[in-house]
DNA sequence: ATGATAGGCAAGTAACCACTTGCTTGTCGA
DNA sequence: TCGACAAGCAAGTGGTTACTTGCCTATCAT
């Protein structure tokens, strides 16, 4: 459907949306408060912590994230699978080899 | 740079944008009318020419859209190699499988 | 129980963006 | 040269969105 595809495009178009992507590519299951202090600490991004959970809300509409709930922690994982969607809906040219596949 | 991804992610994130790769992915190489009355043919979409011209313009300076001009004609390229730029942020997970997830 | 910690909900605001409208430039055929 | 066609430029507008502010709920340690 194309909806999935719009949450996902417009999830990713935001740039501190891709640096929370970043920071749970460097370590996934991270609680909201970890993903505010390494924003601000690593990426020098002065944001509140509202609008943090709102940009991870955004992410996981987009299943870009998946979150569990262990007591009154909320871990935030990681999944990069829809963006498969995108290199399938716009082929790549041909780089050096076939690629999804590694050696 | 970042610049460069701000401007890819910002050119995808309309669905308007992503139809026009999609037709010119099927037929690089057509002029603003043409893919104009494809737009409206193929995707019922009622849109004013300054509007494809915009976003033509917008895809360009991502660098998804690559123009010639010739006489009075101006043809539009696709170029899907800036996308390679997403895959290679948040790698995928190995497409071997079913389901994807790191234990 | 009480205080502290982790997170959620909702409304308001300022900035951004897609689209339109109107006019202008440049190129080709008659 | 004149008219028609392809495209460019610029200002204005309505809707969207990112962020803040303020308050509330839930869980845990003491």
């Amino acid at each position: 459907m194309v909806a999935v595809a719009d949450q996902l495009f417009k999830a990713l178009a935001d740039p501190t949306r891709r640096t929370i992507l970043d920071e749970l590519t460097e370590k996934s299951g991270q609680t909201l408060f970890e993903i505010c202090s390494r924003l601000s600490m690593r990426h020098r991004l002065g944001i509140s912590r509202q609008a943090v959970s709102q940009h991870l809300a955004v992410l996981e509409s987009a299943g870009l994230v998946e979150t569990r709930r262990e007591g009154r922690y909320k871990f935030h994982d990681l999944n990069t699978a829809p963006l498969r969607h995108i290199a399938e809906r716009w082929p790549l040219p041909d780089a050096s080899g076939p690629e999804g596949n590694t050696p």
